[in-house]
DNA sequence: GAATTTTGCTAAAACGCTTGAACAGTCTGA
DNA sequence: TCAGACTGTTCAAGCGTTTTAGCAAAATTC
């Protein structure tokens, strides 16, 4: 990453760097001889070592040479020097299954880069063997560390290889703990919080159409809708737990079963869920949030934010869990062995619930 | 440091690779050693070289050696020696804007490991500076060569520096024809495509909402409109093609324009216009796919497959231009300079066009 | 049984960079 | 005026591979 410095004091000298298809890429060597240096010199000036004195003129004269040259080191003799390289790599089983994997990508990526590191990104989607070829791979690429996530967050198994390298575990967690870091979201908190927009909104009596899969989420946004429940002095009743397959038909599929129980208000496992029980309320005539208020989670952009009314939700961090984990890969975040580290999942109000009235 | 060497020969050998947290890793010249050759053999046995001549018996030893140490060859000592790396650096300009991106990432990196390439991916979320250091950093690491990613189909200038790397730009390319290799989806092929889904159902008098936003799209996909028309025998109406923006709101609100159009059948620019337009045309009492067939176009598989009833549509062929992008790269497709290589986006019928009545 | 070929293996030179040690000069202080 | 400190620069070793040329020993030929 050479800053590509001014063409100092003497105009027009004709930088005619990037010159496509260049048969031999410019080397150390070559800026040397140019600035009529040592190669040492050169690398002493473009890595700005503190203690290294070099004459001002010196480093001018070599700095003009670069640019002329458009000289670019080589990344790889430089980590064959060092040791380890500027990489991390970030193993997901899901990069296609899901719009979200895309966050954590994200979310490692501008963290991994702002510390001067580039992602080296291996789908597997769920294959084993692709899995180990991967994290092969990029043990041999020398790797500071690696990023094992999953698209849905759950507990995971941690290949043998993936030991041999820094790793941290991103949306998942071993199942037996003190034996890896791993950054996951706070389901409970989130659950906590969806029904609180709920409790905001006046509501008492609120229902919680769970998933019927098992998940670490099923139980953490139970446990949240709970405790919200609680703390607003509500006792918990298991009656107003449904359960149906997290997707817009089971959603649908629950809409019947939901109106028996008589509530004003649903706190959906999550938006595509809630995206079908809007088709469901507006067959049997109910507008939501006047008849009925809704909130998903997941805050799935294309769904929640575009249902009519839009759907008030709760966030999966993904970006920030791609993020975290590169920070506590590279020691920047605290990350205890013991248990994973959890993440907020914040709350995020659209209008499928109306405000409290004024009464 | 290293772990307890050989226990050579002698049966039983506990192979204790894979020991986390070894303090230096196993190099070429360990493994020579335990096996007792010189490094040059081991590197000829582990590269299968034809036309070296190594005895059984020591390979057998070498392969041991390598097994009992668990030796990774170091990739940046051999990229070193060969000049380029098995890097294909992937730079996007939305991994996280939307769910498609994610689509060109895994076809990528499906075809580049299929061909031993590993990818390498940056996200800048269209910032040019990140942009210019995305691929400083690419060429810095000896990337074979570059994929130039948009997160939708447009026209893109080619950064300077990109020129310095064998690269093919997908979903997007350059004005200037001749200048760069491309990959973009046949958005003509679809809209044609789009359109004889409605004309299959029966249907003769056909609207189409497009976008109001110019783009390559808008102009294809009216084009396979007017096409599929024309090879149907039905002359082009212009009062059938409305426009709108290409989101729910956009369609919702098309919604009674396209009422007084009088159609059996519409199609919709993308997959989210039509989710919107089936709450309009909900709230107007009218039933889909009975008083008027929907097609949209995208595949937005949260939405589409998703919608009541399950919307159909035209997929965009996000993986596939990942996948040929690498295959150009490689020079395993041709991959003509004049004008981009057009992937077709095949129709994906669902149930919101009715089969056509057996009379 | 010498000449020739074949076989099995190694020495050593790269590849492009970093870095600690070393070395001339030049200053400084007493 | 000279020891010592400082300044600016270079030497050369080393990072872990690959690969070519070459060598000794064994096998084959006649």
């Amino acid at each position: 990453m050479i800053s590509q410095e001014k063409n100092s004091g003497i105009a027009a000298a004709p930088i005619d760097h990037a010159r496509a298809g260049r048969a031999h890429p410019v080397t150390l060597r070559e800026v040397a001889e140019l600035a009529g240096v040592s190669t040492a010199t050169v690398s002493l000036v473009i890595n700005k070592k503190k203690n290294a004195r070099i004459a001002d003129e010196t480093r001018q004269r070599v700095t003009e040479a670069i640019a002329q040259l458009g000289y670019r080191p080589n990344a790889m003799a430089q980590t064959l020097v060092s040791g380890t390289s500027k990489f991390i790599g970030l193993v997901a089983d899901g990069v296609a299954t899901t719009p979200f994997a895309g966050q954590i990508i994200h979310g490692a990526q501008d963290e991994a880069w702002k510390h001067g590191y580039a992602l080296l990104i291996a789908n597997t989607e769920g294959n084993k063997d692709l899995e180990r070829d991967a994290i092969a791979m990029m043990l041999e690429y020398k790797v500071r560390g690696i990023l094992y996530s999953t698209w849905f967050h759950r507990p995971t198994d941690i290949p043998e290889t993936l030991r041999e390298a820094d790793f941290v575990l991103v949306n998942c967690f071993s199942p037996d703990a003190g034996t890896a870091r791993a950054v996951v979201p706070d389901e409970a908190q989130g659950g906590q919080s969806a029904t609180e927009i709920l409790l905001r909104g006046g509501h008492r009596r609120i229902a919680f159409i769970n998933t019927t899969t098992p998940a670490p989420a099923k139980d953490g946004r139970l446990q949240g809708y709970k405790d919200a429940l609680e703390a607003a002095g509500i006792s918990f009743d298991p009656d107003l737990v449904l359960e149906a397959y997290p997707d817009q038909e089971g959603g649908y599929g629950a809409t019947e079963d939901l109106l028996k129980l008589g509530v004003s208000a649903v706190y959906c496992y999550n938006d595509r869920m809630a995206m079908g029980l809007y088709d469901g309320l507006r067959e049997n005539g109910l507008s939501i949030p006047e008849d009925i208020a809704v909130v998903g989670f997941d805050n799935q952009e294309v769904i929640a934010a575009h249902l009519r009314p839009p759907l008030s939700t709760v966030s999966l961090p993904h970006y920030e869990l791609g993020a975290a984990g590169v920070r506590m890969l590279l020691g920047i975040d605290a990350a205890p062995l013991e248990s994973a580290v959890k993440i907020a999942c914040p709350a995020v109000e659209r209008d499928s619930v109306a405000a409290p009235s004024p009464a």
